[in-house]
DNA sequence: AAGTCTAATTGAACGTCGTTCAGTTCTGGA
DNA sequence: TCCAGAACTGAACGACGTTCAATTAGACTT
């Protein structure tokens, strides 16, 4: 049997991407593979290799959404008009987010690419487009201070904030402590604006 | 060939560990296998198994060790008077060892065990200890506040820079900042001390 | 309508991995 | 001296990502 006409091109590569989202959202991704995803859409493994180049290509659609979401996520946070809050805010939509993404945020940061495959620049860019967001409110804490040091607040906080929800995400932050990640969030973002605040010029 | 009288079994046990860990600092863990570290030892795979439950296991002690270097280091960091400056000479010796050590210190927090395997407990009692001697540095910064304040500022620091330090460690810290790890370390390091000390009892 | 071209699909194959195990050989103790 | 059991090998199993010759069905040409 070969040169079925059950999917379009479009539509198979569609299939793929969506069954490869929600094997790796139920499973995770050590359960993700060439041949269960295959095996989910009732083709052989040999096909995805026709329509993508390899499962890295396909894990980073799956990546690409993610962190499209998480730009939704974030976008859909409670508005404020204080931007402390908002901060706030922003950290309960992240972590929130995370917290209903589990295993497609861990796929995000614990997929190994090949070492020369270059990281896709929208990946960067959806990350900088977060961090400007973060920025804004810093900025709008202390209007004083120029535009360069409320973004490296901005990515300082994101890195922090990041770092500890994924180490949560990953089962690994109770190495370290016993305490419930969003109090830890939310002191770790109070933290950040105290330091702000006492900025010098 | 059988029953080789080349090694006892403590030296072999050892010879595999030693190998191993060089294997992984060296290559990373990605090259490193069964087969790769056999080949290297001049066994075969299957030799491995009676002597280690499995590839975990061998991991596992080598991870050991490189957590017992990361104490020494600190038991090692310049001595000081100043508990603030203390802490800015311990973070320079996780940042100094982490970066002699990358690929073994990846390998710590890459290395995926099997789902059910529990953390070995000497991780976690390695890991508290360091915390308790950066809860010493906080506790002699504020004396009016209790231990457990003192203790929860240790472990949030120490969350936070192993978190940022790992994010740089496997090259994703770029994808968020354009920045030098070590004044990314410094200055978070001077905002955990700002916030202690603007702490109400 | 018949024939040809081409894109889509399969299934077997390659070399890798962790792990197991029957079989073989050697060592230490009785 | 003999033998139980420990140490080691090599083949095997079922997984993995990936490639590719062979096959087939749809699209295009005449």
């Amino acid at each position: 049997m070969a040169r079925r006409a059950d999917h379009s091109k479009e539509e198979l590569a569609s299939l793929v991407v969506n069954t490869a989202e929600e094997l790796i959202a139920e499973e995770g991704i050590d359960a993700f593979s060439a041949r269960s995803l295959s095996r989910a859409i009732g083709y052989t493994a040999g096909t995805l290799y026709h329509h993508f180049k390899d499962l890295d290509d396909i894990v980073t659609q799956v990546n690409t959404r993610t962190l499209v979401g998480l730009a939704r996520a974030f976008a859909d946070g409670t508005p404020s008009d204080d931007p402390r809050q908002m901060l706030h805010n922003y950290a309960d939509a992240f972590l929130g987010y995370i917290t209903l993404k589990r295993n497609l945020w861990n796929a995000l940061f614990e997929f190994r690419r090949k070492p020369d495959q270059p990281v896709p620049p929208w990946y960067v860019e959806a990350i900088a487009s977060l961090i400007r967001i973060i920025a804004q409110c810093f900025a709008d804490i202390r209007p004083d201070l120029d535009d360069k040091a409320a973004h490296q607040s901005g990515q300082l906080v994101f890195a922090s904030i990041h770092s500890v929800v994924s180490l949560d995400s990953s089962g690994r932050l109770n190495l370290i402590m016993d305490r419930d990640i969003g109090k830890v969030v939310h002191e770790l973002v109070d933290m950040h604006i105290l330091a702000y605040t006492h900025r010098t010029k």
